[in-house]
DNA sequence: CTCTCCATGTAACTGGTTACATGATTGG
DNA sequence: CCAATCATGTAACCAGTTACATGGAGAG
């Protein structure tokens, strides 16, 4: 009581964690596993600040924890999700969210590119369209998983597969553009070395 | 000299700043703009957080500042690029950026969405497409008035036109996915509503 | 008289990263 | 013996947001 847990309201962390949780009782390492698994694509958390913020959370009544000692392995603190937190989810579920932001450092250097040679430029994105090739694997991967389920699985977990559906048409548009950018700096590659 | 200036190596604002100024002189306020203008889609700054960069970086002996006078307007401060600022710039072209983070509450929202009725997700998508709507507008309006230009301007501006590129692209995919969420929500709306 | 544009900042705070810290168990 | 997995955290710092602050010029 007393002290109000300074409401910003799209502090996302926080309800990323009451999703989570509202869906099966955790603890912070687990709930790192699961970040990683499920939500990486879009929202990531060090466990650093995973701990820091359940403690917060926990705090301020949004959830609760009991101890679970383990013979040899180290105990950890199950947290579930409280009545408190569980009203402050679908708050938050039905507050508008923010738009969210690009913060593309890649872009900045590609709109100031012409200070270097187009070779950097170049190397830059085939760098990058790696990592985006292996993240569009996966996520087909993913897909193809749900598109084997039985129908009753498929409608359980259709609303997080149309979030694997937003990760595939975004890597996927991704791609294209990069191969815009790498057949432009191509040509211009040809020119200065001719 | 003496203290370094923490190299944290991919804060990005400061390269984005970094950037603008190698193009073109400015003061806070008319880089303000700039960034708006052609870095808006993907990287934002607030005022205050460019004045404080601009004095670190003046500490930091990155760029030069001259006071100019104005009759009828406040005075303002033109920064420019110094070589040690023009040498960090060079330096960031030629490191590997960090793969860009996306931080998307509107996905955690859908992912977790079994919790609230589907026309909530619904209304918050739509909102979502109207804004995705007019940025896709104005980037399209943006990519005639560079396809406009003569073959000359067409070369000078191909390295921003290909951000611009990377901004349509997105948005489009952005819409196609939309597309599939709000089908799948209105037959959930009308199933639950049966 | 109020609103927007010009032009600059400070201070407090929140959110996120990096570095540091501990310690047992299991598998190769 | 070494590495990975399990399980938890603290402290310092960096990046970004929000609130507060000032003040003249020109347009409606």
């Amino acid at each position: 009581m007393g002290r109000r847990p300074s409401e910003t309201l799209f502090m996302s962390l926080k309800h990323a964690i009451l999703v989570l949780l509202e869906q099966e009782d955790s603890s912070g390492y687990d709930l790192l596993k699961r970040f990683k698994e499920h939500l990486g694509f879009f929202r990531q958390a060090s466990h650093q600040q995973l701990y820091k913020q359940l403690g917060q959370m926990h705090d301020a009544g949004l959830i609760d924890c009991q101890l679970a000692e383990q013979s040899g392995k180290p105990d950890k603190k199950i947290y579930s999700i409280s009545p408190a937190g569980y009203q402050c989810l679908i708050d938050w579920m039905n507050s508008q969210s923010k738009p969210q932001k690009v913060n593309d450092s890649l872009l900045v250097k590609l709109y100031g590119g012409h200070v270097v040679a187009p070779e950097i430029l170049l190397a830059e994105i085939q760098h990058s369209r790696e990592q985006h090739e292996k993240t569009l694997m996966l996520l087909q991967t993913m897909e193809q998983n749900y598109l084997s389920l039985s129908a009753q699985a498929k409608e359980k977990y259709a609303l997080p597969y149309l979030t694997l559906r937003r990760g595939i048409l975004g890597e996927q548009a991704w791609l294209s553009w990069a191969d815009e950018v790498e057949s432009y700096l191509q040509i211009l590659t040809k020119k200065n070395g001719a």
